[in-house]
RNA sequence: GUGGGUGUAGCUCAAUUGGCAGAGCACUUGACUGUGGCUCAAGAUGUUGGGGGUUCAAGUCCCCUCACCCACCCCA
């Protein structure tokens, strides 16, 4: 028997692999200068606990959950976004406020598989915990437009938006699903039940005839409180001090119940349908939610397949793991087992190598050796055990040269040799 | 959940009105048993995604089914 993949889910072969590597790497570097500390929080949680965070009224909780019993009954769910678990570890374990976490993790969503959307994801996320300034928007939002303009983003661009607070929204929303009740009949069937479970949810149908309702809604913007307006005028001032191109997008409320004030998303014009890339926003009242102190937040999370699919990967991810720095050819018996005795040797001094055991005479082993895609070669038989010298060959130019294993230890071009060269998977 | 597309060798793809399932690349072996890449020669490879039907005959036509891709919805 045979078996494929799961649907939905993919194998990430050796050079994409490596390349998320250099990623997390990029991520790690640029995240810890801005003060933010890795975390990792378990695969699955409570389902109550996306029930009540993510929200009853989000796609993600309606229909997308991994949800599942274990052996005790317990009702659990595969982790479909980070923030949750997130703002819990820090709940749970206590930790200090204010503080910045980052995470690389997989995420799991029973939607249908696309281009650029699979059911399991890898999603890098970073959260400011504990900081209610506007400044802490513009620092995230501007640590998430250096990262995608490094890794060479292809056709980026942000959106923004502001959905209000505890205070101005409630007013908002009342008057909006008013005016949603008054045009019930126009309305596709979705928009009927988002009225009822997040009215500001209309603002994401893409129906025509919704969208044509919509032009006489009330607008928001109008409604935002004092303290809403003062915090939108801030990050917008700070975007624009430090050259941060944004649109305002007022349709934009993101699918995840939690927000308030800033939202955001990157996206990308390369990505067709599925073309944002990354998402968050400004969350004040989750701690509070999962029954914590009143914190303040922000955070956004940015999806690995997606960013790796629209970044000129050529330049900056360029890798493989198919090119040999140095490989051993052994001739007949004994050199076999020379030959084992010599690679352990050269690896314990901290040359990358291999030997190519597989039978045959010198003239197979540099066949296969080129088959491999090996950089140099080092050739052993009896004579050169007798010896204690080896054969050195340079497989591009040809070249040969003898020398003792002292010798081939201080060949610096040998030391330091990563995987990160060029070729196939 | 709704639409559209594609399934043929390891990979990329051919196959005329239904008429012997093929090519290129890759692979194996040899020419060449201590010197690779080039060349030449030979070789292996398939339930044509699966099941059923029509037919003397089905990769090709019909029905069902599965998988993948793309789009809607929504999301990273």
């Amino acid at each position: 028997m045979r078996y494929e993949r799961v649907k939905g889910t993919r194998d990430v072969l050796p050079r994409e692999a490596l390349a998320r590597r250099e990623l997390e790497k990029l991520v790690h570097d640029k995240f810890s200068r801005a003060g933010f500390f890795p975390i990792l929080p378990p695969t699955f949680e409570k389902y109550e606990l996306y029930q009540h965070s993510t929200g009853e009224a989000s796609d993600i909780v309606i229909k997308e959950m991994y949800r599942f019993a274990d052996m005790g009954g317990r009702d659990l769910a595969l982790r479909p976004e980070g923030t949750p678990s997130v703002m819990r570890a820090i709940l749970e374990n206590h930790l200090k406020i204010p503080i910045r976490l980052w995470y690389s993790m997989t995420m799991f969503r029973q939607d249908k598989p696309q281009k650029g959307r699979y059911r399991e994801h890898t999603q890098i996320g970073a959260e400011i915990v504990g900081e209610a300034e506007p400044e802490a928007d513009v620092e995230l939002i501007k640590l998430g437009y250096d990262l995608f303009t490094e890794m060479g983003i292809e056709g980026m661009y942000l959106e923004l938006n502001t959905i209000g607070c505890r205070e101005c929204r409630p007013g908002y929303t009342e008057k909006l699903t008013r005016f949603l009740t008054e045009h019930q009949k126009e309305l596709c069937e979705d928009c009927k039940l988002r009225t009822q479970r997040n009215p500001l949810r209309v603002f994401d149908c893409k129906v025509a005839s919704c969208q044509e309702v919509l032009k006489s809604a009330p607008s928001q913007r109008e409604h935002l409180c004092q303290g809403c307006k003062e915090h939108f005028d801030a990050v917008k001032k700070g975007l624009g001090r430090f050259s941060i191109p944004f649109g305002e997008n007022e349709r934009m409320v993101r699918g995840l119940d939690y927000y308030s004030r800033t939202v955001i998303e990157f996206k990308s014009t390369l990505l067709g349908a599925q073309d944002t890339l990354c998402g968050g926003g400004r969350y004040d009242y989750l701690a509070e939610e999962l029954g914590g102190p009143p914190t303040p937040a922000t955070g956004f999370a940015f999806g690995i397949e997606r960013a790796l699919l629209t970044s000129r990967g050529e330049d900056i991810f360029e890798f493989s793991g198919a090119s040999i720095p140095l490989l051993v050819l052994p001739l007949g018996d004994k050199a076999q087992a020379y030959a084992l005795e010599l690679i352990f040797k050269l690896r314990q001094a901290g040359i990358s190598v291999q030997a190519e055991f597989r039978s045959g005479g010198l003239s197979r082993k540099l066949k296969r050796a080129d088959a491999r895609n090996a950089e140099r070669v080092l050739i052993i038989g009896e004579d050169e055990i007798a010896k204690a010298r080896f054969i050195l060959r340079d497989m591009h130019t040809g070249e040969q040269k003898e020398m003792t294993f002292e010798e081939l230890l201080s060949l610096h071009e040998l030391k330091g040799h990563s995987l990160l060269t060029n070729g196939e998977d």
